[in-house]
DNA sequence: CGTACTAGTCTTTTT
DNA sequence: GACTAGTACG
């Protein structure tokens, strides 16, 4: 078949061999999710395979989908009894079926980060623990990790062994874990441990799952975590044919669990693994690969690759430095801009890719104010905002009144009147009658001591009731147009006088286009399938790459993606690599990071920006941070500093790469930053002084060349004035002051005349043709636009 | 019971 | 700087 012309002969070596153990090792680019779908066609369609024998594991949903289609297309039918999808719903799916085998009710429901909190809380309140020295925040990441170790809190007790701290957070977990059994209630973790305790506990369940997935593929599998490995472990056991891809240098998730000896080790498990390597790269220019290469090779705990590539040199690295994060995040807005104007990218082919979401902020900035469409991926994840999850836990209540987490949310959303007082006394009940708090309140005529809150509780029961008796003849559209109607939710929230009204106003109906896209998407949409989709959504799930617009996000949430020109901004020692990596005392945490610098830095197709900023904001004060570490780990014959012609010139003399040697080395005599030097910190321990913070002077240096500018200290005030207040410029859309025809000015633009005024959801789009500066969208909020 | 103000914490990344 | 939890007050 010529179908397999198109493959190099690694990647047709991994498609055809599909019995026993495999562990593909590809780099990044290498067209890994080509071999998969190639794969799964060829053991359709020329191995015979039943293609509901075949499991394919993907990270995200997004990875899932895209697989899913691309298999469609290669495989002439029966594609859709493939089972493609990421662990965690996989698991669900299973423990839907199963779980009642270990004890739980089938239509459990799924707690996210914020519920679990809460829980935590509760506890904490319970045991009466001091939660300034438990904080809630570690409490819960010692349960994570140790559930994503597989250790049940008997367990985590035994090996506390007389230590009083760890006994009082085994102490926590045991709670927490018999709160959420209580609510029947699973979080993240749960959904992979319990289906391993399932498979554990009862053999015909996994006999069955082993039966069915005969043929198994792991995408992205340096991040899986102990948990999930014994997972997929246990179901490829008697076939043991178990296909998994990985690469080990884009291991980025051991914060959340990822044992990069899954990959690292994969060998030692399955002594008679088939190890194909896959180094030929499809994405990059050779320029950009020596520069990913040669920042990974000092990470030494990996095994060795080389990628390569026969796409051509192309142009160098464009390293730029600036004195402040505004100043870097004009240029790259300005920069993006321009290419955009001379017709040199489309914006969907550009990124800007950074360390932490609060770096997302400046960037917006910049972007509304040339105009530039972008969008944000990550940082609140939608279905975490406050608006979102008020609506959910009432359709979970409606769902299944199990939850008192979700009743306690709503129960005074919108305000009824229904305070702790009450509350209390209806969970007293409620524990008394062991039953759950919205079954109290339905008998509240029983409950002594309520008067008058009696009635209002009732209010709420026959709400929830009512709901509960049209959910078999509505559409889940209806059902949630209705809620928020007979709530009067989103009529409180327009007459309370909060300030991001719009902005929430927005998020529910984005919420009811969800419901409507679900129910569109599936024959069978019931209320409990979309609430178990819902729980398990990523950001970047969201992101379809139709529309043209330039994308910003976190690094991690670019794994996977590719873009032809892409801007690493932040690149600063203290930023990225992040502070609490410089500090840790184990070396391999700067290593993690330096694989997210090689995710990074393959991102990019044909262009790539390395940007930072001698002085940042964090969290309210400035730092001072040197050139990141591994900027410097990229040869000089790799990099420009300056692109000739270009009209914003901003660096000192001093800052050409080959003179910044000499200022790391000056910051490393200073002594609050040894271990931010070319030694990198080697198990240094307790300076006590952030990168740079509190030491502006010593950084600081007089030669100001570029003489547009101001020293960046005043600088910093001016732009307050101008675009500062980025969350409240957009959520109040108050009245304009100004219309089309009406003279304003703007702190940078200066003068100019209105030329147009749409109305968007969030904000007023203006159009202003400024005397200096031509012609300018923005918005309102962002803009500040005076009349004059 | 609801509100308005204050103090403390926080960020590194997320299914 | 921004968000949140906790508290004092009406």
């Amino acid at each position: 078949m010529g179908t397999y012309d198109m493959l190099n002969n690694k990647q047709r070596e991994a498609v055809f061999k599909t019995n026993g153990p495999v562990l593909i090792l590809a780099g990044a680019g290498s067209g890994k999710t080509r071999v998969l779908t190639y794969r799964i066609s060829y053991l359709i369609e020329q191995e015979g395979v039943n293609p509901w024998n075949i499991l394919a594991i993907t990270f995200t949903n997004k990875a899932a989908g895209e697989m899913r289609e691309r298999v469609d297309d290669l495989v002439g039918h029966g594609a859709e009894q493939i089972w493609v999808s990421t662990f965690h719903s996989t698991c669900v799916r299973i423990l839907r079926r199963f779980i009642d085998r270990i004890g739980y009710d089938t239509n459990f429901t799924i707690y996210d980060t914020d519920d679990s909190k809460n829980i935590i809380k509760e506890v904490c309140k319970k045991l009466s623990l001091d939660t300034k020295q438990y904080k809630e925040r570690s409490l819960m990441a010692a349960i994570s990790s140790a559930k994503d170790e597989l250790i049940s809190p008997q367990e985590f007790l035994r090996n506390a062994a007389g230590d009083f701290v760890q006994e009082k957070i085994a102490e926590v977990y045991q709670a927490y874990q018999n709160e959420l059994k209580r609510n029947n209630a699973l979080d993240f973790d749960d959904l992979i441990g319990k289906t391993v305790e399932l498979f554990r506990k009862v053999p015909e369940v996994l006999e069955h799952y082993q039966e069915r997935f005969r043929y198994i593929m792991v995408d992205e599998y340096q991040d899986t975590n102990t948990a999930q490995f014994e997972l997929i472990h246990l179901l490829a056991q008697k076939y043991r044919n178990l296909c998994v891809v990985g690469d080990d240098d884009q291991s980025i998730y051991k914060f959340r669990g990822a044992n990069i000896s899954n990959i690292l080790d994969f060998e030692k498990v399955f002594p008679e693994a088939c190890v194909i390597k896959l180094e030929q790269n499809y994405r990059s220019t050779q320029n950009i690969l020596d520069a990913a290469n040669q920042v990974i090779r000092n990470n030494r705990e990996r095994k060795e690759k080389a990628l390569w590539t026969d796409k051509g040199q192309g142009s160098k690295i464009h390293f730029r430095q600036f004195d402040t994060a505004r100043e870097e995040a004009e240029y790259i807005a300005d920069e993006i801009a321009r290419k955009k104007r001379r017709q040199e990218v489309r914006l969907k082919d550009c990124a800007v890719l950074y360390r932490t979401n609060a770096q997302a902020r400046l960037l917006e900035e910049y972007f509304i104010m040339q105009g530039i469409p972008y969008d944000v991926v990550g940082g609140v994840n939608f279905y975490a905002r406050k608006e979102i999850k008020d609506m959910l836990a009432y359709l979970k209540t409606i769902d299944n009144g199990q939850d008192d987490l979700q009743v306690r949310r709503i129960i005074n959303v919108p305000k009824r009147g229904i305070g702790a007082a009450t509350i209390n006394k209806v969970q007293a009940y409620a524990d008394e009658q062991e039953i759950s708090l919205y079954d109290a309140m339905r008998f509240a005529d029983q409950i002594p001591g309520l008067g008058k809150s009696a009635q209002k509780l009732e209010g709420f029961v026959t709400l929830i009731q009512s709901f509960r008796s049209k959910l078999e003849f509505y559409s889940l559209e209806k059902l949630m147009k209705e809620l928020i109607e007979m709530t009067g939710y989103v009529k409180a929230m327009e007459e309370s006088d909060e300030e991001d009204v719009p902005d929430r106003i927005a998020n529910i109906d984005e919420l009811i286009s969800k419901i409507v896209a679900f129910e569109a998407e599936n024959e069978e949409a019931t209320l409990r399938s979309f609430l178990a989709e819902v729980a398990l959504v990523a950001d970047i799930d969201n992101v379809d790459g139709q529309e043209d617009k330039v994308l910003l996000m976190t690094l991690h949430s670019a794994k996977g993606l590719e873009f032809s020109h892409v801007y690493l901004a932040g690149l600063e020692d203290g930023v990225f690599p992040s502070y609490m990596s410089i500090v840790d005392e184990d070396p391999t945490a700067i290593e993690e990071e330096r694989r997210l610098a090689y995710v990074g830095i393959t991102r990019a197709k044909d262009e790539l920006t390395v940007t930072c900023a001698r002085s940042r904001m964090n969290r309210g004060e400035t730092q001072y941070n040197p050139v990141s570490r591994f900027v410097r780990e990229i040869p000089a014959n790799l990099l420009d500093t300056r692109v000739p012609g270009e009209k914003r010139f901003s660096f000192r003399e001093s800052d050409s790469f080959e003179d910044s040697e000499s200022d790391y080395s000056g910051f490393s005599g200073f002594s609050g930053f040894s271990g931010f030097g070319t030694d990198g910190g080697r198990g240094k321990k307790g300076f006590g002084v952030r990168p740079g913070t509190e030491r502006p002077k010593a950084v600081k240096k007089d030669k100001t060349t570029a003489q547009d500018k101001k020293p960046f200290l005043v600088r910093g005030l001016d732009s307050l004035n101008g675009v500062g207040g980025l969350q409240k410029g957009t959520s109040g859309k108050g009245r304009l002051e100004y219309g089309a025809g009406d003279r304003v000015r703007h702190v940078k633009f200066g003068d100019g005349t209105v030329l147009a005024v749409a109305e968007e959801p969030r904000d007023y789009k203006v159009t202003v043709a400024f005397d200096g500066y031509g012609q300018k969208i923005m918005y309102a909020g962002f803009a500040k636009l005076k009349k004059i």
